[in-house]
DNA sequence: TCGATACAAAACACTTTGTTCGTTATCTAA
DNA sequence: TTAGATAACGAACAAAGTGTTTTGTATCGA
């Protein structure tokens, strides 16, 4: 890639972040985004069509980062010993949500945080499905998905909610408590 | 209260509802609105100061309605027979939503519908929070709250996604099956 | 070095918002 | 029924934001 390309990239990005600690998304403004990366607003529009397009960039690198170099051991997934398994993987995502460089809090308030969140439920979906077989409740198994990802999104809120003080682990055994699998 | 701002009121808010049901909240304009209740731009103004507040004016009305006429025999909450109380409750609720003149699938899409949740959130914490003594679980209390209010909203969403066509009766057993208590 | 291309900067048309103001219509209370 | 208050109308306005286009310049990679 261009490095001048990259180099831009990485300019909106940052001022992004920088923004959005600041203010939530749908305060921010295109102009502000390219005042802060002091870029040309021509400049802006090549890389992203929309402020939207932008969010949603971040989002995916984020998340693939989050999900990809994580959850290893794919085969340690044991039924017989009481499987801490999933309480395990969970707590590796929450871990790494903390350490990413980004103001999770500025990302979650209102619309920015939807998409965030969906995000994440596509990817814990994917999870969760994986799981399915340690359930045994009596209720359609799309509710029992979509339950599964919602609860542990509201977790991450929640978690934020308290700057993200308490450890990831100890935020995962609520979880995995509340949720009774 | 004047006839005329009734008259205008209820203009605006059947034209908002009315709009809502083809579009979604954030791509509604005042123009639109004003259009549709065929009233002056500087009367809408005079009655709310911001889209916004229109919306949270709506959720008001809604919410008032559901929560309060709602839920009654707060006696026949009976800890030895099993208590179907907070079921019978929470599908008095998801009754009273789908029976509601708004179109709800078009309210909660995206940023309104975080506005709309938010309000129910806060009338369900009022609720659950006289039932917590029936759940033994080991985590804050703070988090279990926010855990069966969100699961709840979340349930509402996953009903709605489904054009609402289960029963209420079923959608409240369903959930009460995964929180549990 | 040379051709390609990314960038800057300014101008542009367009949309939406929220306010102001003079006029007209409607209400309420006496 | 009338008089005074107040709500609605509608046009005009400034301000802010969006997304596009254009022209010239700087930087890249081969």
């Amino acid at each position: 890639m261009d490095r001048r390309q990259k180099k831009t990239r990485d300019a909106i990005f940052r001022a992004f972040g920088s923004l959005l600690e600041k203010k939530r998304f749908e305060n921010i403004t295109v102009q502000e985004i390219i005042d802060e990366a002091n870029i040309g607003r021509s400049t802006f529009y090549a890389h992203f069509e929309t402020k939207d397009e932008l969010l949603r960039s971040m989002c995916t690198d984020i998340f693939h980062h989050v999900f990809t170099e994580e959850l290893p051991q794919e085969h340690d997934h044991d039924y017989s010993a009481g499987s801490k398994s999933l309480e395990l993987k969970l707590g590796h995502v929450l871990y790494h949500l903390r350490e990413n460089r980004l103001n999770l809090k500025g990302l979650l308030a209102s619309e920015s945080g939807e998409l965030f969140l969906s995000f994440l439920k596509d990817y814990l979906r994917e999870l969760f499905v994986r799981y399915l077989d340690e359930f045994h409740m009596d209720v359609p198994e799309d509710y029992l998905l979509h339950h599964l990802t919602g609860s542990f999104a509201e977790t991450v809120k929640w978690w934020v909610a308290q700057d993200m003080a308490p450890a990831p682990e100890t935020v995962a055994e609520y979880y995995i408590a509340v949720i009774r699998k």
